[in-house]
DNA sequence: AGAGAGTACGGTGATTGGCTTAGAA
DNA sequence: TTCTAAGCCAATCACCGTACTCTCT
């Protein structure tokens, strides 16, 4: 089934792939290469800067999580609303079976 | 759980589906669109091929992170990671096309293919 | 049937790709030829890919933020590697518009045989939500002689 | 006729980082 | 063992969907 190259395996060796495929691939090669100087070359820290001070000015938990804002004052006198620190997560989503 | 059950599920449930919503989609259909007017020769797409596509797109994850994850437990591990997918990729010839995106070096675990 | 004696081809390192601009900057700005693509007119939101992957994951199980971008790309290619052969279909029967049909068509012929029922199916639905949606909304107005063909209802 | 691109607008969920510790190494 | 990095939280605002108009078949 395999049969092993014995020529210089370091430089490229030709890769089998889907026949089905083989013509696409190489036609989206190209349009990639067109694409590919609109393309920057590595991804940025975040998308939007104003999401990012969002982010930095938002009231943070003891644990570092986002803490609703209305409370973030510090509790005075007996204000203990309870810190969710160990809420047992709802998992979403369902699972197909 | 398996990947042999994965496309026969994929079948009941979508003849359980009664109304299409095209509304909230888990993908968002503007952003697709987006993504096909990338392509050069693309004119006019019809508005029901983004919908078809966020349904494909489901799909294609789904199948993916699941072929992937098989990887992860064989190397015991309990985080899924690049290396996972870059092998669920090299072991199935129907995601050949996402070869340039993945190469086949980023297979880490010495043993370069099968 | 044409070629293929098995069911595989050579893929080799050939069509020479022209790269007509050297990005010399590494600021985001504006390329000389053409504007600079972000992230999200590439890729899809990397919220909903996560929220997709999770699903055959078991629910303890972590995902490295490298795995994430990785799908997130796959998922790109994934449409842009369909559309081409959609496009390139529709061109070929002269009309200006991809329609679901020719995706379904390019699902069959790149080896994407297992898309093609469910999508088939959701189309199919889709497609008659919005005709009864339709008719239900012309069934308050005049509706005269609409179509005396076919009057299926489930 | 119908169907899709372009434009404007209002609603809304994706984006987002510090700390803990699971877990990769 | 050491110590990297993934999950966790929810408020803003960029973007998605919708409702138009206009063009084309």
């Amino acid at each position: 089934e395999e049969d092993e190259n014995s020529k210089g395996e370091a430089d490229e060796e030709p890769l089998y792939v889907n026949a089905k495929q083989y013509k696409r691939i190489l036609i989206r090669r190209q349009a990639r290469a067109k694409l590919e100087s609109r393309i920057p070359k590595e991804r940025c820290k975040y998308l939007h800067e104003s999401r990012h001070r969002h982010a930095m000015n938002r009231a943070r938990g003891e644990g570092g999580r986002f803490h609703s804002a209305q409370e973030k004052g510090d509790s005075s006198s007996g204000m203990d609303h309870g810190l969710p620190l160990a809420a047992s997560g709802g998992a979403t989503l369902s699972r197909g079976t | 759980p398996t990947i042999d059950n994965f496309w026969p599920n994929i079948l009941t449930e979508v003849n359980s589906i009664g109304q299409v919503d095209a509304k909230h989609q888990v993908l968002p259909l503007a952003r697709i669109k987006k993504i096909m007017k990338l392509d050069e020769n693309a004119k006019m797409i019809a508005g029901e091929a983004p919908l078809l596509f966020a349904k494909a797109c489901e799909y294609f994850i789904q199948e993916l992170t699941m072929r992937a994850w098989v990887h992860t437990e064989e190397s015991r591990r309990r985080t899924l990671q690049r290396s996972d997918i870059a092998q669920a990729i090299a072991n199935y010839d129907q995601f050949d096309f996402l070869i340039d995106i993945v190469p086949r070096e980023e297979i880490k675990p010495s043993t370069t293919q099968k | 049937m044409s070629n293929s004696e098995d069911s595989q081809q050579y893929l080799n390192d050939m069509m020479v790709k022209e790269e007509d601009e050297a990005s010399g900057d590494e600021s985001d700005r504006h390329d000389g030829h053409g504007i600079m693509l972000r992230e999200q007119d590439r890729f899809l939101p990397i919220c909903n890919i996560i929220k997709i992957m999770k699903v055959p994951v078991p629910q303890n199980g972590k995902i490295a933020k490298d795995a994430r971008e990785c799908i997130q790309e796959c998922v790109s290619e994934f449409i842009s590697f369909i559309s081409s052969e959609a496009i390139e279909r529709s061109v070929a029967e002269n009309r200006k518009t991809v329609n679901g049909d020719d995706l379904l068509v390019a699902f069959s012929n790149l080896g994407f045989d297992n898309y093609v029922e469910p999508l088939s199916i959701y189309l199919q639905k889709y497609r008659e939500s919005n005709k009864s949606d339709r008719n239900l909304f012309l069934d308050s107005s005049y509706m005269q002689s609409e179509d005396a063909s076919e009057s299926g209802k489930q």
